[in-house]
DNA sequence: CAGTGGTCTAGACCACGCT
DNA sequence: GCGTGGTCTAGACCACTGA
């Protein structure tokens, strides 16, 4: 894949966006790197400037690349920027935490899509979607509720995988071919409720952090939005900020 | 401010764009409007498509206008969020997103650091900082108390700045010259004490973010070490993700 | 100075939503 | 069918960087 296809159904900018994302990823660009100029990117791979210069803003905008003015692109050098703004599963963020990873299963069904659920996932109300709701563990300790809609056809075989000992992220790669690429996330304070504290093993009224998350696949088609709540004083969620203009008065 | 200046030095998108943050602060686009096409837009402001569209895209990616093909471009519904690694003060965070910005002064003052301070600010314990302890408002409604440690040579002279009106990140730029350009930040959930209760005018015991940053300007060097609460069911955090590789089992 | 990103234009065709 | 946003082009001039 080094070429762009000019009758793809897939936008110009998009498969640049592809083609540059692999560079970085088998280490053809390294961070720090400066990348080919926005006029020799279209010349080189046929495409007008603007379009190249679209596919940049956007990795720039991930936090992939930065520009300066009069110098050029470059592959971004803060490694933490990245792994904090990169889309991982349960199982790698505990790992990467240090922690051992556990996941019990509580139930696994078809179940009609809600509107919040139907909104997220660009379906219709009441639309069959496969609902997942899970109890995350760290280390054997209860940290997390999650419960996962996940729409595509033929989510219901599912329903006949080890969901106990595979991640979801995982088989919906490997198994269904729908490869979870972005997403957006919302995180808020809350107070939890007695079912979840019952599952959790905390007091009621503890305070947690739900955190909803609609995941894409390819072309920003969602595949699964997620619920989840984490134990309040046991998980903490880190950062990296920069600053992108002037600072107002 | 209604009109855009062809000789203008700010670019004819910023200035659309400052039009329309105007016209969301106003009220005269109130949430789920549906606000002018692109054509519409470059036509009234005798600009082009494109460059009305980058105006537009830009608010859409500031969370203040979301798209739907088709249909239109509509106001979001408005509900506090933040950009996870865009590093903002709390004034262009809150005009960003359509609310008036307000802060109240509690107390400023020298302060020796302690250990957590010193340690963040790379200072040794006992050393004096310049403590910042303030209320945060969104559209005169209390949101946030912030305590900022401030740390360089000549920090002092703060105690002579009207706080009250102007921003701790305006004045660190462009009085002192100390930029700020990252930050590392961290969150979790959290019940809210008496006394910052009262200030919040919030119950004792509702949920409430604690945020903790750590500010650098040039070459890393630590400027501020800020810890917030944020009132829980008014503050919303958004992130973007995005995958690097492959997901593991 | 040449090369870079930043801004801007005046068109074009497409896919989509609605009526 | 018509209006919307989504994509794309082939130019243009500017401000900035670095040799």
């Amino acid at each position: 894949m080094n070429t762009i296809f000019r009758n793809s159904p897939l936008p110009r900018y998009y498969q640049l966006k592809e083609i540059m994302r692999e560079k970085i990823l088998s280490g053809e660009w390294k961070p720090g790197d400066l990348i080919p100029s926005e006029r020799e990117l279209s010349e080189q791979y046929g495409i007008s400037r603007m379009t190249a210069r679209q596919a940049i803003t956007e990795l720039v905008n991930e936090g992939l690349f930065y520009r300066e003015q009069g110098r050029g692109t470059f592959v971004s050098r803060n490694r933490i920027t990245q792994q904090l703004t990169k889309l991982t599963g349960f199982n790698e963020d505990m790992r990467a935490r240090g922690y051992k990873p556990g996941t019990k299963v509580l139930s696994a069904r078809l179940w009609p899509a809600d509107e919040t659920v139907a909104a997220h996932l660009h379906i219709r109300p009441g639309d069959k979607v496969f609902r997942l709701h899970r109890l995350r563990m760290a280390d054997d300790d209860p940290l997390a509720l999650e419960t996962s809609f996940v729409s595509f056809i033929g989510c219901e075989k599912l329903l006949e995988d080890d969901l106990n000992n595979y991640s979801l992220y995982y088989l919906l790669e490997t198994k269904y071919g729908y490869p979870p690429l972005e997403a957006d996330q919302e995180l808020e304070a809350g107070l939890v409720g007695s079912e979840e504290a019952r599952l959790l093993r905390i007091a009621v009224g503890s305070p947690v952090l739900y955190i909803r998350r609609t995941t894409y696949t390819e072309r920003k088609q969602p595949i699964e939005y997620a619920a989840s709540i984490y134990s309040g004083h046991k998980y903490t969620f880190y950062a990296h900020l920069h600053r992108e203009q002037l600072i107002s008065k």
